[in-house]
DNA sequence: GATTATGTGGAAGGTGCGTTTCACTTGTCA
DNA sequence: TGACAAGTGAAACGCACCTTCCACATAATC
């Protein structure tokens, strides 16, 4: 998969000023995600950072999932170290955390084509519907409801929250308090 | 509030298929919301269009509170004529059923300056919030939750789910009951 | 029907943005 | 250190839009 020809040292160091830049764009609403702006934030020229990525959609495809990967990671570990119903519990506090903090790359992304962002949004989608499916069976959540569905349902309104302007604390703790106990076992 | 001079009768005539070709587009993802777009659906040149209404912001303004008023006016209903449980979960299902179909429109007017819808959602979410005090008071939702921060979590999740790709039943109906069951008070 | 204020739309203007070009610079390697 | 491939970025390009101009058309009025 690695080119045959080794990349120079200083083209290396630029693509990493270049996701950096983009990254930190990325949670920072009030600038334009443009390339001009990404390049500006780098050092860099922007035909530089084009280049680079083959692209603007290949550059951010590279930011977003370097954000993306630590969270599908922890997922998983949550996944196999804890509790069903608890692991939900912990893993969707910290994905709307998550979320809040990055709560506009979903804006810059809308259009763009992201082939790795893409898979590791299936991987997360996968990762949770397994921890729903665990938490049924261990009675933590309603099985009135396909894992499938409830993992779309909990990965879109935790987006929804996290783009809440202002984002108020009570607002995620009521979207945890009604999320949470909404899929629960009816009594 | 009416202009001195009375419009010609071509100009409103015009003025209602401009509105009329926003509206059908606004519920048409598949092709960009362009003035060039609007004037061809409504058989009008493009300049047309904009000095209408002074621009495309405007324009658009006016057909988003076109779709929203009578939103807001079942809202208003309801809630003076249906016992407060029962109407906020039958609103909660129209809404989500109108957002459903009119998905794509906060895509579209993301960053647009629209004072007229802005006062609108103003509106609706004051309506909301009295349906939600009426609802804790009647003892059908939790009171642990301020009627304000209800709303923003109602309003927001029913947003990303009618953004869903692609909009099934079973999600729809997963929201409803998830959230409905956890608006409920705690047993 | 003639007159005039009002409205129209094709074409041109202007802006923002992603991408490409190309003369110049800089790592790399013998 | 010299030679050359690899990399750089300011400027130019292309494209998609919104907006404005202005010569022409048309409803309203007498």
């Amino acid at each position: 998969m690695s080119s045959g020809t080794p990349r120079r040292a200083d083209a290396l160091r630029n693509r990493q000023l270049a996701l950096d830049a983009a990254t930190a764009l990325l949670a920072e609403p009030g600038t334009p995600l443009t390339v001009e702006n990404i390049a500006r934030r780098a050092g860099l020229g922007a035909a530089t950072v084009v280049r680079t990525f083959g692209g603007k959609d290949a550059l951010l495809d590279a930011a977003v999932s370097d954000l993306l990967a630590p969270v599908v990671q922890r997922a998983r570990d949550l996944l196999a170290e804890t509790a069903p119903g608890q692991a939900l519990g912990l893993f969707l506090g910290e994905l709307i955390a998550f979320q809040a903090t990055h709560h506009s790359v979903s804006d810059h992304v809308e259009g763009l084509n992201m082939p790795a962002t893409a898979a590791l949004r299936g991987d997360l989608a996968r990762v949770m519907e397994e921890m729903v499916e665990r938490a049924q069976r261990d009675g933590a959540v309603r099985t009135d409801i396909d894992p499938a569905v409830a993992t779309g349902l909990i990965g879109r309104t935790a987006l929804a929250i996290a783009r809440a302007q202002p984002r108020s604390r009570q607002l995620v703790d009521a979207y945890l308090t009604v999320l949470l106990q909404g899929l629960r076992p009816p009594a």
